[in-house]
DNA sequence: CTCGTGTATGGAAGCGATTCCATATAGGGG
DNA sequence: CCCCTATATGGAATCGCTTCCATACACGAG
């Protein structure tokens, strides 16, 4: 049970300087004679050295190591399957590039602690998990001089930080555009969470399409949601207990499609028959429980994945610009949404565009 | 754009030492007359003074910091929702204690690449999730010195390690049991994912339950699964296609479960009237596909929080004796499960055990 | 023979904390 | 008046590694 050798034993071993050990350990091999090299590599390799990351950090100023920071005020981690494939796609990108990740899920919304957590100088950048309005966390870029990305969130102007995310506006947009190609003119929607920027962009996309078709916005059939399943139900429960109904509901996300979806069943209005509905995010745990879902598929993990690179460029060349970057999203043109039962619309009928049925 | 004040910018700043400061912020403050804390805390916090956990790790030796280390063969974290569950108890409990985690998910196998991002000085001890059998990961203990806590497997006695897992044997011990007090005497058994140990203990349990009760075990009702519902439908073509049938499949997962149930009710089997079937793990994601699904419930926050807590105790105290916790689980009995259609074993008819029905 | 150039190596000062131990001062007892 | 103890503070080594810069030597050119 002897002490982990340290640089100092393998010089000694190898009969030279720490420097030279040290240059040779970091693969500066041509700076010295073959011979050695292969002695310092050799002494390291008998004696089982393990560069002490800790010290080299310390020296070296760089952690090789990033915070992926969820929102005090999100579910937890476990809950949240998008916060899995978003960290699946870091993970993957800084592979690559043999840098770390750090897990920072604070508890608490005190800023002082947050900082405490973040800015220790553990981490040489941080991946934002979709913050939410108002969240402290973007307080942070007052004071903070580490490299952020932000993933899963497009921030107005007004935040200068670089974002990764779906393109939230032109994805439901197209969604919009598709389902009133269906004939539709009676349309409703389910909003997504109230604190979530993705949920308004969806939103505004919602009613900027219905204004650019002439087709009149009825707030009666405006539901809020939450981005879970029992919201949509509670949505249903609201939107069936009206006198007149709409054509379709175009719902901000799955969950709460699945949920208003098994509402409305148990009630007796069939979905599509009775009435269309489509979702967004294509999400994976969803669709077992709606498999005929119309929806929108999007790259979470792909997200995750430049959000890493995004990062590691900033880290490693100093440059933190803002960027924003919009991945594009693809309908999938199920079976939950049928043409309009009468066309009565003045758009002209047009052909159906974007992704297949698997 | 200055530079992030240090401890000597502290100590010069509040006119005294550096090791009163580094005494008074670390919370030493009976050492020193109050004007000298309340000086040196004030000048901390004009500068917006902030520790270097990175120097403070290298004095210290200590790094507060655990490492979560997902097994190379798993399935990625972001299609496990087993391991967001452990994770998340894991949190709850490091918060208490100010520990981080550092998350480890090697895409590698090669043992030498493990131990690098393992031991490489970054944390205290590490928590394993439920290593498969013959992985890299389990070689490791003959070398590391890192204290090591196993959680989501119970390993045989011959690997010294200390590990937390719920009592896969007990639990499908007791579920067998109470199918058999339903009158069944003709059971088949999807088994789990044959490299996990939990998937062995369950077997195993089955069997000997069914050993215990004299009713003998039919391997071609004995199915090969892995934990997914794929697997599940796969089971029940392969079972389907016999020429006699048990009256009850008992699952080791819910996952394959509800693959079974969901292939049967296509092939016109209707579950549980033709045909029982219990699952394992009730699991919230598999839950709403089948809700009257008859299984069992676990906790696995409850085994990362207790994995962190035995974790930390052995950093703390250097006490690295194994222990092996096993933590019950409770049925949880609904409607996929019914009394056999004409009872005609030899066992005594007992009264119902078990949890309730939500 | 001297100088410059290039190659091979080592010395030593850092990085920013922690901590052992020494020192200084004040007050109380003999 | 001196010694001892308790209280308050500071000096300096240390953690393990990186890296700037110096040194030593050899060799070909001038």
């Amino acid at each position: 049970m002897k002490q982990k050798p340290t640089l100092r034993d393998v010089a000694q071993h190898a009969g030279c300087s720490i420097t030279t050990t040290s240059n040779i350990l970091q693969g500066r091999h041509n700076l010295y004679r073959t011979e050695t090299v292969e002695r310092v590599l050799g002494a390291a390799r008998a004696l089982g050295y393990r560069t002490n990351h800790i010290a080299r950090s310390l020296a070296k100023q760089r952690t090789a190591t990033i915070g992926f920071v969820l929102d005090p005020n999100h579910a937890r981690l476990t809950h949240n399957d998008y916060a899995q494939h978003v960290l699946d796609g870091v993970l993957a990108y800084l592979e690559l590039c043999d840098y770390d990740v750090r897990l920072i899920s604070p508890r608490s919304n005190v800023l002082e602690r947050l900082w405490n957590r973040i800015d220790n100088g553990t981490i040489d950048g941080a991946i934002l998990l979709a913050p939410v309005m108002g969240s402290p966390l973007l307080e942070w870029h007052r004071h903070s001089r580490l490299p952020v990305v932000i993933a899963g969130s497009t921030l107005p102007e007004s935040y200068e930080f670089t974002t990764v995310d779906i393109d939230n506006e032109g994805a439901m947009a197209t969604l919009t555009e598709w389902v009133l190609q269906q004939g539709h003119r009676a349309v409703g929607f389910i909003k997504g969470h109230p604190l979530h920027w993705s949920a308004l962009q969806r939103e505004r996309a919602f009613r900027q399409t219905l204004a650019q078709w002439n087709v009149p916005v009825r707030e009666e059939w405006i539901l809020q949601g939450n981005y879970t399943i029992e919201s949509g139900r509670r949505a249903a429960e609201q939107l069936l207990r009206q006198s007149s109904l709409p054509s379709v509901v175009i719902c901000a996300d799955d969950a709460s499609a699945a949920g208003f979806i098994q509402r409305c069943t148990e009630q007796g209005v069939r979905i599509p028959q009775d009435l269309s509905v489509a979702g967004f995010d294509d999400e994976p745990l969803i669709q077992p429980l709606v498999p005929f879902l119309t929806t929108v598929r999007h790259d979470k993990y792909q997200v995750g994945y430049l959000a890493a690179q995004l990062l590691h460029q900033q880290i490693e060349t100093g440059n933190t610009t803002p960027q924003r970057l919009l991945l594009p999203a693809a309908m999938v043109v199920r079976r939950s949404v049928l043409p309009a039962p009468a066309l009565t619309g003045s758009a002209p009928p047009q052909s159906v565009e974007g992704g297949s049925n698997p």
